[in-house]
DNA sequence: TATATTATTGAGTATGTACTCAGTAATAGA
DNA sequence: TCTATTACTGAGTACATACTCAATAATATA
């Protein structure tokens, strides 16, 4: 019984929430702000989110479970290794073109002191099977020799935001600099 | 005549700031909690840098120095380019495992909203000789075809960050981790 | 439809903090 | 040594903002 809440309402907090914080930075957004732009009273965000640290927590969730939804979908199992790990790229390029400031605030809050150790497991739990890929490819020996996983996908990870860069300042070349990131990725990383 | 200010109190300042910067966040450490860490009174803060923001710019400044002294300091010059970019390398590796608060605090101010294109340009002023030494690198054909200088810089600045992390979190490997993320790097990027 | 429960509102509060300023101390030059 | 100038101090100010709460509205269930 009761007055239910609103999944639109949570949505819309979270929305005006990636807006400002692209803007003006995580502490430096007042509350008033994202409630405003989200068209609900500032008391409103407090029902949803019982501080300003909570909804940055969920916010993180929210938009690492997003990319990896954009990785992962249509992820072909079957293909050998190289075809998966193409898929991952172009998912994770693609998002980083359509979605530039849920990126950003992924940036911010990387390095941000506000995250909680459960968050950030949680955020990467999506990735688990991006995980074991690599890890299927080693024990498939693809891969130089010593490598540490950690290395890898921390490496995929950054090319992958650098060409994101890139495209962004000069969209027109969008698909060499994708083609030439993911190969300059696969040699580095292959025997 | 009158009294001069003191490049120390200016040193103990930035000093300080990088510590409650590194603990606490860009905007979440007072003045006040940074000016007590210096040995000075808060007003004293404000005859060295004019407001917050200023103080937040000069230390990103004089991070990206010292940052760009432990990479091109002993340059070989008149070596091949693997060799120069193998010092580049371990100048920065070595840096950021003995200055990992001064590397934490320049993860976030990258992201920040505080930064004026002045510093931004002026942070990368004292890497000119980097560069140069990539486009050179481009002319004599060493790398694959068509790769962007700022593809192959990027992927050298989050190699060495991986590296980094890697090596923080287990340091007996330290060796084994620098060399083959640069492994990693040269292969990806050489033909 | 009546009622119990919970969401919603927004003005108000409590707290924190960037910056100021009047008084004082130090120093360079005359 | 005297003096003009500037650094130094820290209590005080002005302002911003995270969060509360009393009043009200909406809704699920009986």
């Amino acid at each position: 019984m009761a007055r239910p809440r609103s999944e639109d309402k949570r949505n819309a907090i979270l929305d005006a929430a990636t807006r400002v914080f692209a803007e003006r930075g995580l502490t430096a957004a007042p509350t008033s702000e994202i409630s405003k732009q989200a068209g609900v009273a500032e008391g409103t965000l407090f029902t949803y989110f019982k501080t300003k640290d909570d909804l940055i927590n969920a916010l993180y969730r929210e938009i690492k479970l997003e990319l990896a939804d954009a990785m992962m979908s249509g992820f072909p199992r079957k293909q050998r290794v190289r075809t998966r790990l193409r898929h991952v790229w172009d998912g994770y390029v693609n998002w980083g073109i359509a979605n530039p400031k849920q990126r950003k605030v992924l940036a911010q809050l990387d390095v941000s002191e506000v995250l909680t150790k459960e968050s950030r497991d949680a955020g990467s739990a999506p990735f688990v099977e991006f995980q074991a890929m690599i890890r299927d490819a080693i024990e498939q020996r693809l891969f130089r020799n010593g490598l540490p996983v950690e290395l890898i996908s921390k490496s995929l990870t950054a090319l992958v935001e650098a060409t994101i860069d890139l495209t962004a300042s000069n969209p027109s070349k969008a698909k060499h600099y994708q083609d030439s990131g993911f190969q300059m990725f696969w040699s580095g990383v292959t025997k």
